[in-house]
DNA sequence: ATACATACC
DNA sequence: GACTGGTATGTAT
């Protein structure tokens, strides 16, 4: 069991890693290698015992091997005497040939091609660009090292195994075995047991089977998970009442409030929410605006979730003039304190006052909070206060002050000139050179112990420190106690190294990273960068390949090359990781911006099931969005190939919608759109989605919004003719496909004459777009040929051979099948095409759908019965489809920026 | 602005 | 014999 021990510890949980081929806690003791070489090209005869994986290896050792995104992630320390390549060879003869291994040799090309032109273009610089590209690289990394703030005490948490615990908790026989949870096609996670054999998250439940035939695959359960989560929270909340759940069993907090004094805190909870619940609009007391954070140690956690509430208050305020304040040049932490009815932008401050902003109520916590951290960071933290921003009255913004380190910055310069002067700057040439300035800083004790307290201050903090550990451990034993589950923590002064952290002792242990630079740098040296939250296995690759650099020292070293390869943003980023800097704010009322739906399926290739499958997507986006009261002006529609090409289509509506047959209305053109340029080939896909975007709140849209479509629609000549050329059973038809869903729409009951207008409006213009699809831009195959148009429209069932725009339309009788109601159709006019297309779209909008089924035989129509059953079912066993989107309402990539 | 790719859980 | 789903964001065109 010692072994056990020994990897379990590595152990990452129920990630869903899409990468679990690369992920280097594959800790399979089944498949450990005696030797601890690793397995290469040349060290194939390791494999020669496993006997069929070694035909693929030799196999492949011609071209198949090489795809690379499929090799497995060596980067982390503990690998040691791990065959993975074992592993790989499994699962590469369990992918083999397959559409999906397929596909992921391509995308590697893809991305194997983009490596070389930068490999090209780095080739490309000459030293004086490089010169000038570590002076700008500097700059930014001296601009990034002042606003570095260590004041905040982060932790992440991290339930041990969450989803397989649950289920070993519950079904205690399943302990001794190899287990996993999730469906057949995937699984969520797994136990120990089964990792050793290398069955991960985000496997396959086929290929986990090879690798362990002797698993135990158990559904998952996911009300149980997330009533157990809620239990959870519960704990967290008592130490940061607005910490931030990634997903169930993971979550951030800020637990700098509660260490300085949790009786207050908690105190305030019951108060605050009676209050609170009254008067939303007058307790903006907290949130975040346009970068600036008006924090009140308080009432973090309601407000928050009236933050959420009133998203669309925020917004709109903003166009009503009423709180913007920019923060110039970067995201930082900007202190809001005490009430006050105006901001002012204070003399050598970087921010720029574009409105006013009201806060109503005055908290003395405020002040109290902010004399904390005053005293926290006197002398050098804050270096630019005054006693006059302090005055009362006015609320004053506080920028994270910058660390004077310009000294430091020119001393790192140097060094690079020299190398300058040698004419030596390549890549790998500070690895040649040994010295790295990567911790330029460390060891300056000018810098980094200023930051700390003073010789007083040593045995303070380190009851500070015990007291952080003591806090987290209680923490976790309270989760423990309360779920018999076990959860890992990291804590740090940001969300970066505190994710980190929470790896690093796991399962069921926990990892401080004090808040000191030095220690900080340590921590970083050897990181590996795919550590680094938004660096994937892409970007790994391209940073190793590339930039030869695996560790953030590395990547630092190579700042300059960063400069000339790479966007600004991303070097920022890439700085920001090499630094071990990363968000402070844990940041939690952050606003959906759009909502998806999406299922894989067997193969669809008929565009009558495209589009019942393209509606059913519709009616659950409608659900969501009506559940969220929210509408959407964009509306996409995502589909994936049986090859695992992945398309997507997006229009922008001309009114934010809603419902069912609003949402299919739009997606339905786009879906037909791919239908047709597939032509003549049918569209094969294994997968489709429907996605809302550009959301914006329900209520807005009947008020502010829709005057303004209307006097748009009235202005517009050409809408309103096309408009009233319908004819009645036109009319009719689309009336009544907008029709049913009426009473759902309206959250105040009946339609108001208002809204009358609109919804005929509506239905207009929609049937007149399916009417006329040529007449309308968006859903016009302009750069498809016309005889794709027409009788390739549909999987080429023309009867009449043609292969030209003249031969169309030429009097010939054309001859078509159409693939929604079946029939053949012949037209006899020069416009057969567009005669054909019209009365495609007419049979589509005709069906709307649930009519489709009556063109289908009996097996379809039962088929759809079922599907539409499974889906029942799947959504009354997860009763939490809201509960489910919930960490994601919440899911924050914040970094910095 | 749209499409595609990458990333995260 | 056949590799998820929901969301966000960056990059390319």
């Amino acid at each position: 069991m010692a072994s056990n021990e020994e990897f379990d510890f590595l152990s990452d949980e129920e990630n869903f890693e899409n990468d679990w081929k690369f992920d280097e806690n594959d800790d399979i003791s089944t498949y450990i290698n005696s030797s601890t070489t690793p397995l290469s090209a040349d060290t194939n005869k390791e494999v020669v015992n496993l006997g069929k994986a070694m035909t693929i290896v030799a196999e492949n050792n011609s071209n198949e091997r090489k795809v690379s995104r499929m090799d497995l992630n060596t980067t982390k320390a503990g690998m040691d005497g791990l065959d993975k390549d074992k592993i790989n060879q499994i699962i590469l003869e369990a992918s083999k040939g397959s559409k999906f291994y397929e596909n992921e040799k391509k995308r590697e090309k893809q991305v194997q091609k983009r490596i070389e032109e930068l490999q090209r273009k780095m080739a490309s610089f000459t030293n004086e660009q490089k010169v000038k590209a570590k002076q700008a690289a500097d700059k930014i990394v001296q601009e990034l090292e002042q606003g570095r703030d260590l004041s905040r005490t982060i932790v992440h948490v991290d339930m041990d195994a969450y989803y397989a615990a649950v289920e070993m908790r519950d079904d205690p026989s399943l302990k001794s075995k190899p287990m996993a949870v999730g469906g057949s096609a995937m699984l969520c996670t797994s136990n120990y047991l089964a990792r050793r054999y290398g069955v991960r998250a985000g496997m396959p439940g086929f290929i986990a089977k090879k690798l362990c035939p002797n698993l135990t695959i158990v559904r998952t359960n996911f009300d149980k998970y997330t009533k157990i989560s809620h239990e959870i929270r519960e704990v967290l909340a008592e130490y940061d009442r607005n910490f931030l759940p990634m997903s169930l069993d993971e979550a951030y907090l800020d637990i700098t409030d509660y260490l300085r004094g949790n009786e207050g805190q908690n105190k305030r909870m019951g108060e605050v929410k009676e209050e609170e619940s009254k008067d939303i609009e007058g307790k903006h007391d907290t949130g975040k605006i346009a970068g600036v954070k008006f924090e009140s140690t308080d009432t973090q956690e309601n407000v928050c979730a009236e933050t959420k509430e009133n998203d669309k208050t925020k917004t709109e305020n903003a166009k009503d003039a009423k709180f913007i304040v920019r923060v110039k040049q970067e995201t930082k932490l900007v202190e809001v304190k005490q009430e006050t009815s105006k901001i002012e932008a204070l003399p050598n401050h970087d921010f720029e006052v574009t409105k006013q902003v009201k806060v109503e109520r005055a908290f003395d916590d405020d002040v109290t909070k902010y004399k904390q951290n005053e005293k926290d960071s006197e002398g050098t933290h804050r270096p630019n206060r005054t006693e006059a921003q302090e005055t009362k009255g006015d609320i004053e913004l506080e920028p994270i002050p910058l660390k004077a380190e310009t000294a430091k910055h020119e001393l790192d310069e140097n060094s690079f000139n020299q190398q300058k002067g040698e004419g030596m700057i390549t890549v790998g040439q500070s690895e040649a050179q040994g010295e790295s300035d990567w911790d330029f800083g460390h060891g300056s004790s000018e810098n980094d112990t200023s930051f700390l307290h003073e010789e007083p201050a040593v045995a303070e903090q380190e009851m500070f420190y015990n007291k952080v550990e003591e806090v987290v451990k209680e923490m976790r034993r309270k989760i423990e106690v309360k779920t018999q589950l076990t959860a890992s923590a990291g804590i740090a002064p940001n969300m970066f190294l505190a994710k980190v952290c929470s790896d690093k002792n796991k399962p069921n242990g926990q990892f401080y990273l004090k808040p000191e630079r030095d220690k900080i740098m340590d921590f970083v040296r050897e990181l590996p960068l795919r550590k680094a939250f938004g660096i994937g296995r892409v970007s790994e690759q391209i940073l190793t390949s590339v930039l030869k650099a695996n560790t953030c020292s590395e990547l630092y070293d190579r700042r300059h090359l960063m400069q000339l390869l790479f966007t600004p943003n991303a070097c920022t980023n890439y700085l920001e990781i090499s630094l071990g800097l990363g968000s402070t704010v844990v940041d939690v009322d952050r606003e959906r911006k759009s909502m998806s739906t999406e299922t894989t399926f067997k193969e669809i290739n008929k565009p009558e099931e495209h589009l019942a499958k393209c509606h059913e997507l519709c009616q659950e986006l409608s659900e969501s969005l009506k559940a969220h009261r929210l509408t959407a002006r964009k509306i996409g529609i995502k589909l994936k190939t049986i090859n695992f090409e992945v398309k997507t289509r997006v229009v922008t509506a001309s009114f934010p919608v809603q419902q069912t047959e609003e949402l299919f209305s739009h997606a339905k053109k786009l879906l037909v759109n791919e239908i047709r340029s597939s032509s003549p080939e049918p569209l094969r896909l294994r997968l489709m989605g429907v996605r809302a975007a550009e959301l914006c709140e329900k209520g807005m849209v009947n008020e502010s919004k829709q005057p303004t479509i209307i006097s748009l629609m009235k202005k517009n000549g050409s809408v309103r003719e096309r408009s009233i050329s319908l004819n009645a059973s036109q009319a009719a038809e689309s009336s009544k496909a907008c029709g049913p869903e009426q009473e759902v729409s309206l959250e105040h009951g009946s339609m108001s004459r208002e809204d009358e207008v609109r919804h005929s409006e509506i239905c207009s213009d929609l049937t007149v777009l399916d009417d006329h699809p040529s007449t309308s831009k968006e859903y016009t195959n302009d750069h498809v040929p016309s005889d794709q148009l027409g009788c390739h429209n549909f999987h080429g069932n023309a009867k009449t051979e043609r292969s030209s725009n003249q031969a169309v339309s030429r009097e010939e009788p054309t001859t078509f099948n159409c693939p929604v109601c079946g029939r053949d159709l012949t037209f006899r006019s020069g416009n057969a095409l567009l005669q054909m297309n019209r009365h495609v779209d007419t049979c589509l909008s005709k069906q709307a759908v649930p009519g489709v089924l009556k063109y289908d035989s009996g097996q379809q129509t039962n088929k759809a019965k079922q599907s539409s059953k499974k889906r029942k079912r799947e959504s009354s066993k997860n009763t939490n489809r809201t509960v489910k989107r919930k960490p994601m309402d919440r899911f924050v990539t914040k970094h910095t920026k």
